[in-house]
DNA sequence: AGCATTTGTATCAGAAGGAGTTACAAACAA
DNA sequence: TTGTTTGTAACTCCTTCTGATACAAATGCT
């Protein structure tokens, strides 16, 4: 596959939103920076757009900025909105239902990828954008 | 992406192996319960293999068992046995180094990264194969 | 009103990777 | 020796992400 960098991209430019406070940012330029295509930068900020993190004006003078300040966002949230699937996929067809294990095995795996993903969720939700921002800014990883 | 089904797959198998002790398993038979193909079986025990998970001997007679017992095998081994890649990637293409926010996300992101695999793997460590089976075999998810 | 700009979205091609399949050499038991 | 089973290579198919072009709709400016 190729690798989900969504999430990387978000966060990067969530980032760029919040240095630049109340100011419109076009697609345009997001995607320079991160390298990329506009229309890729566009898709991801539908995405964030519906989870409430930004707001867009078509138009002159459009662009993009945070919905929120930037101590109000969490990456769990940016996790969320950009994240489709889970950690690992469960069978892609069902296991034999005529063995012991096959029988069980999906109830089993399922459980376990829920409380991995709230053990991600729990660990996103201690970084806010602003941290992460000023982390960036202050060049310490 | 076809998504990765290879941890769910390797649970699967190794839970069968748990099941049938020290007797040999069959990549076909376990195809079978898995409702795959025996080569896909084949290529992850030879993941599971490299982590020293399971043994396999060739010819009549032969197939797969489990080179440990199921409660010295806990989850994380099997997930970083079959796990090639990470939650989520970094930028595919390297963000622009003109660009402040650019300039460093990538490390910022890679300290994030490597803090929700600790994550994970700290809650997977907390099952062994034999809880699995045993919640497998007690039909309680 | 008219024009330039920008988003939102549809659509397509290309790249990457997993899954499924066939085929066959190597290892092994009887 | 013969039959069985793994290990692995090679190929196709399918899905998904990325990148690109195109264009309607929305908006600000003059």
């Amino acid at each position: 596959m190729a690798a989900n960098s969504q999430f990387s991209m978000a966060v990067h430019v969530l980032a760029m939103l919040a240095r630049s406070k109340d100011e419109n940012l076009k697609s345009e330029y997001l995607a320079a920076s991160v390298n990329t295509n506009a229309v890729v930068v566009r898709r991801l900020l539908g995405l964030l757009h519906q989870a409430n993190l930004v707001v867009s004006q078509t138009g002159a003078n459009g662009g993009t900025r945070l919905a929120r300040c930037p101590d109000e966002i969490d990456l769990s949230e940016i996790y969320k909105a950009v994240n489709c699937g889970e950690v690992f996929a469960l069978h892609a067809k069902s296991p034999s239902k005529d063995c012991p294990i096959g029988r069980n095995i999906e109830a089993v795996l399922g459980c376990i990828q829920r409380e991995i993903d709230k053990g991600i969720a729990e660990k996103l939700t201690r970084y806010t954008l602003q941290n992460v921002f000023e982390m960036v800014e202050q060049g310490k990883a």
